[in-house]
RNA sequence: GGGCGAGUGGUGGAAUCGGUAUACACGCAGGACUUAAAAUUCUGUGAAUUCAUUUUCAUGAGGGUUCGAGUCCCUCCUCGCCCACCA
């Protein structure tokens, strides 16, 4: 028997397919771009965790065009960065060479792999006419103000010899190299990202971005949005003023002192009223001398150094109180400078406690209380569980309340208030009933005291006190419907159901945890009721926030503020290999762009790559290049040395690939139209923070100035798990256990490879390589490859009707799982289909022998054997995954004269899915106890009957009476006895 | 410390709506083929119990809701990723 041997076969269809061009058909009236993440192309190659990503879209790309689509399926380089300049400093070779020959083994490798690439789109970023437009958008972005000079302290990476991104850090240390980065005044590049944030955030939860939560929220948290107060805090006895940034105004009057960080302008502007100069100086310098390291993990303890001699005041009551210098506070976040409130902020909590400093509470705890998440009503739904009603009563006993609050379990509370009058047991039972529409109270504990009671709720922007007594009711035992939005509407306010409304059930406890502030223990960071705060006292912290800010607004001493973590993005590196920013510096003229007539500004040579660790590139050294005229007014210049980061080229690539000999445009614009956005973007999940946010930046730069026609680059992003290596470690070089796909490919074949990788799991997910595992994807497609020997002579006009319904059940599965990766389980389900021809074709073999030993005719038929055209739809069906072996069968074996890609993907028959028969599962209080075979459509009266006739069944509700009888129709009965 | 996610056989995993837990695959065991091995193929394979039918127990631990829970709720434990003095 003709063996599957993939070496031959694959390499065939390959050269055929890319001869042909035959996946390059952009005349389809639905469009479809698939993207991947672009490699860097490194010395090492590629190991088998690289193209799972590739494989991915490749299939989702391959299943496209059999569906009709257009597709855009583009690769290119991403070369431009450290590796390749560090490659070329120690051989001695230009970086350009090393990537030439990096690319050629990388595309090689890919293309081994039989993916759709279009290589006439292939983009490299460090060709002079792809740079060319990463210098042309630089400039726009210098035009409009975005691009600009600075000389803040930054990363420095003493090892790299290089400033850094905040982005390009791992705990403070280079995430390249590891080393510790160094706080280092430089001037450099920045790119005003920051003028962006408010987009980048909200178009996440835009229709035009359909991304993962995880990538989503990771980019919520990087950009860090805060909203807040900032107001002014006089210096005593003098015109000087700091200004402090706050996300806790509610908080200010327990403000017991000020802190700034060492940074901050004011020390050196006060330094002749600062009586302990020199303590201050002193503080400062070892503050600078101190590493991210020290600042962060080594130095948990908050130091800092009092200046004597200034007082600030407190704008709201005007208190003067101690102004400190301390590291904790960050100088480039906020104002540099903050009020501190060690009663509600730990950190200003565990500086006072070092410091025997003053602690001033002004926000008492209270209870936010919302409704179980499994409460909040859908509409198609009855909710079904026990609840349990709170209602809080007597202040001084609530201390019980409190500690046991999360120790008893239970799942959600919802408040109830009892009129003045009728403060009993019966009464709160009673208005529950009446206005929850809840049934079947019981278990009624009294929790709270004898005296009065305050039950505090915000309600619609209303605050309500009602007078309460203070029960834990549990409800439940039986069905209830949630609340309507009418009643919502009617209730008093007090009620919260459908956990539509937050309230605040003010428990008093503040004296509860000044307790605990005064035995030292914790500072109270919640939300609660302001206490001891002058004008503001007994409002909660939201309206406190509101209200106090505006106070501010009126008497001229603070606004509303927002600020980000997200920091503008430092842009030049102090290397060669990168893009040359494209300005000349002029000392008449400042900063000028080099005229968009001159770009690309090309890399010149260099006789050292080596950076010079002196703030300048190594471009620095080539006088004739550095000197150059001004373009502006025709006097000296000097270029700019600095080159771009590695980022720079990848944020605009996607684009590039539609348009990628066009010398006029960066896009042309039509083209755009067309292509634009990016319909399936799959990558590492580590770029969340950086190129998935630099690429969204840079898109909306360009929406902005009219080059592109979308808000955001890409619909769809996926991320890639990992492939670890199979002793379960990284794969890695270092441990000697990493796998190459051209050994797998060799062994085993491209398609078993791609099968494996899509089979080993969920797509996200990060999996240990198996070559056991590669083996038995293998075996699936020798299966098929003999079963087509055994039976090509045998295909029936039509299949056996069983092999039909499976076969679209099949096609069901196997599109629906396509759409929304999940590649593993539609493997399987192909799996499962080809196990059943098998088993079909047993049962031939046995009916034939019947036949043979009773000596009777046997014709085949049209039982146990699949059609040639069912065959085939299943040929497609797993040709996205394994294109090779699929087009030999389809040409060699089954004699096509056109590539299978000239097909269309089948479509399922949804009469053929339906089971005309099912088995019945029956249970007996919720326990499997038998399976009848009864028409699908059995009616609940039938199927009753039927389970009461079962044998076993009957052996377990015996003379027991059924209660209830649960029907699921086309699945089970349950039927209940106790 | 904060955010997100996960925990199911010996292993990777399936069960997407609260309805038959362990699909599919690997591994393992036994049989066939072979001088032999590999390859291939057939059968079995959660645990306990039983000759067997069977029954009981099992989805990190403990509780809860439900006729019914891997799935929902609460508490705890473990692991992974990201961020981390952001006021």
């Amino acid at each position: 028997m003709e063996q599957y041997k993939p070496s031959k076969i694959e390499k065939k269809w390959q050269d055929k397919w890319e001869k042909s061009g035959i996946y390059k058909d952009y005349t389809k009236s639905k469009k479809f771009y698939a993207l991947d993440m672009f490699p860097y192309p490194s010395g090492t190659g590629l190991h088998v965790g690289h193209p799972k990503g590739y494989i991915a879209t490749d299939v989702v790309s391959r299943y496209k065009m059999l569906k009709g689509y257009s597709v855009l399926h583009p690769m290119g380089w991403d070369a431009f960065g450290l590796p390749a300049e560090n490659y070329a400093i120690e051989n001695k070779v230009h970086p350009k060479e090393a990537v030439d020959k990096n690319v050629v083994v990388f595309k090689k490798q890919l293309e081994r792999m039989g993916f759709t690439y279009d290589w006439d789109r292939e983009v490299n970023t460090t060709d002079p006419k792809y740079y060319k437009w990463t210098q042309w958008i630089f400039l726009k972005m210098f035009e409009k103000g975005l691009a600009y000079e600075s000389n803040e302290p930054v990363n420095w990476c003493p090892k790299c010899k290089t400033v850094l991104a905040n982005e390009d850090l791992e705990n403070g240390l280079c995430e390249r190299c590891g080393t510790q980065v160094v706080q280092r005044k430089m001037r450099q590049w920045v790119l005003k990202m920051t003028d962006y944030a408010d987009r980048l955030l909200y178009d996440l939860d835009s229709e035009d971005l359909d991304w993962e939560d995880s990538i989503v929220q990771q980019q919520k948290n990087w950009i860090g949005r805060s909203e807040g107060a900032q107001f002014d805090m006089k210096i005593a006895g003098s015109n000087e003023k700091i200004e402090v940034y706050t996300t806790r105004v509610d908080t200010s009057f327990g403000m017991t002192y000020a802190i700034v960080a060492p940074e901050h302008p004011l020390i050196e502007k006060m330094k002749d009223k600062i009586e302990n100069y020199k303590e201050v100086e002193k503080y400062i310098i070892a503050a600078q001398n101190k590493t991210e390291l020290e600042r962060t993990e080594l130095q948990k303890e908050k130091t800092g150094v009092e200046l004597k001699g200034i007082k600030v005041i407190n704008p709201f009551n005007n208190e003067k109180i101690s102004l400190f210098v301390a590291d904790y506070v960050l100088g480039h976040y906020g104002t540099g400078a903050v009020m501190a409130v060690p009663a509600h902020d730990e950190r200003d909590f565990e500086f006072a406690k070092k410091n025997n400093l003053d602690i001033k509470q002004s926000v008492a705890p209270s209870f936010m209380v919302t409704e179980g998440k499994d409460a909040v009503r859908d509409d198609k739904k009855t909710v079904k569980r026990k609840t349990v009603v709170v209602i809080i009563k007597h202040w001084k006993k609530n201390e019980i309340f409190c500690l046991n609050w999360e120790k008893f379990g239970w799942k959600s509370f919802i408040i109830g208030g009892v009129k003045d009058d009728e403060s009993s047991e019966n009464a709160v039972i009673r208005e529950v009933k009446e206005e929850s529409g809840y049934k079947d109270i019981k278990n009624v504990k009294k929790i709270g005291g004898e005296t009065h009671s305050s039950f505090y709720a915000e309600h619609k922007g209303e605050n309500r006190y009602a007078e309460t007594e203070c029960y834990v009711v549990e409800l439940g035992g039986s069905e209830h419907i949630a609340p309507k939005d009418e009643d919502v509407k009617n209730h008093r306010g007090e009620w919260v159901p459908g956990g539509e409304v937050c309230s605040y059930i003010n428990l008093n406890v503040h004296e509860w945890f000044c307790d605990i502030f005064e035995k030292g223990e914790t500072a109270f960071v919640g939300n609660g009721v302001l206490i001891n705060s002058g004008e503001f006292t007994g409002i909660t912290s939201e309206k406190a926030r509101e209200e106090m800010t505006k106070w501010l607004e009126k008497n001229k001493s603070g606004k509303k503020m927002v600020n980000y973590k997200m920091r503008d993005w430092v842009f030049s590196r102090q290397r060669y290999w990168g893009e040359p920013i494209p300005i000349i510096h002029c000392e008449k003229c400042g900063a000028v762009g080099v005229p968009e007539k001159d770009l690309p500004v090309e890399l010149p040579e260099v006789e050292s790559y080596e950076p010079t660790g002196t703030g300048e590139s190594p471009l620095a050294n080539i006088k004739d290049w550095v000197n150059t005229k001004c373009p502006k007014c025709g006097g000296p210049g000097k270029r700019e040395t600095n080159t771009m980061p590695q980022w720079a080229g990848s944020s605009w690539y996607y684009l590039r690939y539609i348009d990628n000999k066009n010398s006029k445009s960066l896009i042309d614009k039509k083209k755009e139209k067309e292509w634009m956005p990016v319909d399936l973007y799959v990558g590492g999940a580590e770029h969340a923070t950086r190129h998935l946010l630099y690429a969204r930046f840079w898109h909306k730069f360009l929406y902005d100035i009219g080059v592109v026609s979308t808000k955001e680059p890409c619909k769809r992003f996926i991320y890639v798990g990992l492939i670890g290596a199979e002793d379960g470690r990284k794969m890695s070089k270092r441990w000697n256990n990493v796998i190459n796909p051209d050994d797998v490919i060799k062994e085993f074949g491209a398609d078993s490879l791609r099968l494996y990788e899509m089979f080993m799991g969920p797509f996200t997910q990060n999996i240990a390589w198996s070559t056991e595992g590669v083996k038995g994807v293998r075996g699936f497609l020798n299966k098929i490859f003999r079963y087509l020997e055994l039976n090509i002579e045998n295909f029936q006009k039509r299949s056996d009707g069983r092999i039909e319904q499976l076969l679209n059940k099949t096609i069901k599965k196997v599109t629906e799982d396509i759409e929304n990766f999940r590649f593993n389980t539609s493997i399987s389900q192909m799996m499962i289909f080809l196990n059943f021809l098998f088993k079909t074709q047993e049962e031939l073999k046995k009916s034939k022998s019947e036949a043979d030993r009773k000596k009777g005719e046997f014709t085949i038929g049209q039982s146990f054997m699949i059609s040639k055209s069912d065959f085939e739809k299943f040929i497609i069906l797993l040709s996205p995954f394994a294109p090779h072996i699929c087009e030999e069968i389809w040409q060699e074996k089954l004699k096509h004269k056109e590539s299978i890609f000239k097909e269309k993907w089948p479509e399922y028959d949804k009469k053929l899915i339906k089971d005309e028969e099912i088995e019945l599962v029956v249970q007996v209080n919720g326990k499997l106890r038998d399976r009848i075979k009864v028409s699908a459509d059995i009616s609940e009266d039938e199927a009753k009957k039927v389970a009461l006739e079962s044998e076993k069944v009957n052996n377990f509700v015996k003379d027991k009476e059924p209660k209830k009888m649960i029907f699921v129709k086309g699945k089970l009965i349950n039927i209940v006895t106790s």
